[in-house]
DNA sequence: CGCTGTGTTGAGGAAGATCAAGCGCCGTGG
DNA sequence: CCACGGCGCTTGATCTTCCTCAACACAGCG
């Protein structure tokens, strides 16, 4: 089993990764954003590290797990908003005594820390600002996801989306990466059954797309199945790749 | 026919009335806003207001008239990601050069203005940051809808959210609106096609749910509906009823 | 007067849901 | 050590929702 909170001691924290790869942070923020990521607080694996109606204490970065975005309906129906990588931000926003939108569940032992404060047009206020910018572009791209793709490709295009976010903040090598999600979580991010799930991804392994074994997938051609299923790589910026 | 883009002259304007609802604004920012609306430049329908992948050149406010972010793909399949309503804003970021990640297109005849810059920490910042946070909640809101939502209970959810929108803005009247909806946006916007939203209205209507005649959409029973569907209005401040 | 856009209806088909059951794995407790 | 239970994955059968294709009515408009 694979623990997903816990790095390699030498190894650079992905959380930080993510940051400094959003802008070009000088030494002060860096080191700001080390010593958060280095007190951040453990979550257990579904712990609701934020709940929908109440008031948001304060900012959060996910330092290392997985978490997810959810909204739940009084007759047990849930949806997935989105999932929450190292160095995704949570609650990032310019109001006065902000109440949560969504649920926010730990799907893995998470590390969660408090973002430094930014100074106004500082660099590191640049890295929020694209953060906030690229968490609202895969909003968008959520919902295209679910208004408009056939089961196939929902599932293909959460998969490239996942690499790519898990290749910015290095936790993807060669078209691989770990991923704690159960074909329910899935059906429930993808808006579809597990029963559904589990038949599609039969159906995306048989055409060679992907392999998933052990918590790990391994898409076999990342490029050749984005252009397969329609899908562009997100972009928020002119200044960033 | 109705024309949206044009409001009586003694009427106070629905972005006014909107922004107005969002803060306790000061009779300064109200004049700027005020100013602002009154030298919007008008827009025809169907023009882009915004496309996606180019340069946003500064922040739009809507003055008047219905738009919509949408996202097409290659092969011609079509999802509007959300409307835009009198008083709703365009491209409000903070970072440098940003790109727009969605198309914007003007269903009706627009008034477009440039909305007047706010201080820091100012009411006017305030109410644009409550308005940035409703607009995250209604993606969030769009995302349930199209993962979790039958055909039924998607129309009246979005009937619902554009019903408490168009109240805030004082365009909506007794339950009742005008909506420059098509079966076919309406279809683009849910995830559906316009086939399946027509025999889905008219069950609604069979329902005694809503009237939907001339471009004018009644609500029979909001309260009842929203119930009906588990639906709760969007809150996003403790501040903000 | 024909054209185009929108709403409406019908018939048939496909995608996905639902219900149900079984299997393998693993942690727990006897 | 083994039995048990829970969870996640898999499979089958059946049903529902929604899509596709097609045709037609109606209104506005050049």
């Amino acid at each position: 089993m694979t623990c997903y909170a816990i790095q390699p001691k030498d190894a650079p924290s992905p959380a930080l990764l993510r940051m400094t790869a959003l802008a070009e942070l000088d030494r002060d923020s860096i080191a700001a954003l080390e010593t958060a990521i280095a007190n951040a607080t453990p979550t257990r694996a579904r712990a609701e590290v934020v709940v929908e109606g109440r008031e948001i204490a304060a900012p959060r970065l996910i330092a290392a797990g997985w978490a997810a975005r959810v909204r739940l309906m009084n007759d047990g129906r849930r949806q997935f908003l989105s999932f929450l990588l190292p160095g995704d931000m949570i609650g990032m926003c310019h109001q006065p005594r902000p109440i949560a939108v969504s649920t926010v569940v730990a799907l893995t032992d998470l590390l969660v820390a408090t973002p430094p404060p930014s100074a106004r047009g500082s660099e590191l206020a640049h890295a929020y600002a694209i953060s906030h910018a690229l968490e609202e572009a895969y909003l968008l791209a959520q919902i295209t996801r679910l208004g408009r793709l056939h089961a196939q490709e929902r599932i293909a295009d959460l998969l490239l989306e996942l690499h790519e976010r898990l290749t910015l903040n290095g936790m993807a090598v060669d078209g691989g990466f770990d991923a704690p999600l159960t074909q329910e979580m899935l059906g429930d991010a993808l808006g579809l059954t597990s029963v559904h799930i589990n038949r599609t991804l039969q159906l995306a392994r048989r055409d060679g797309d992907l392999v998933w074994r052990d918590g790990r997938v391994t898409l076999t051609d990342p490029v050749a199945l984005a252009h397969k299923v329609g899908r562009a790589p997100v972009r928020v910026s002119e200044l960033q790749p």
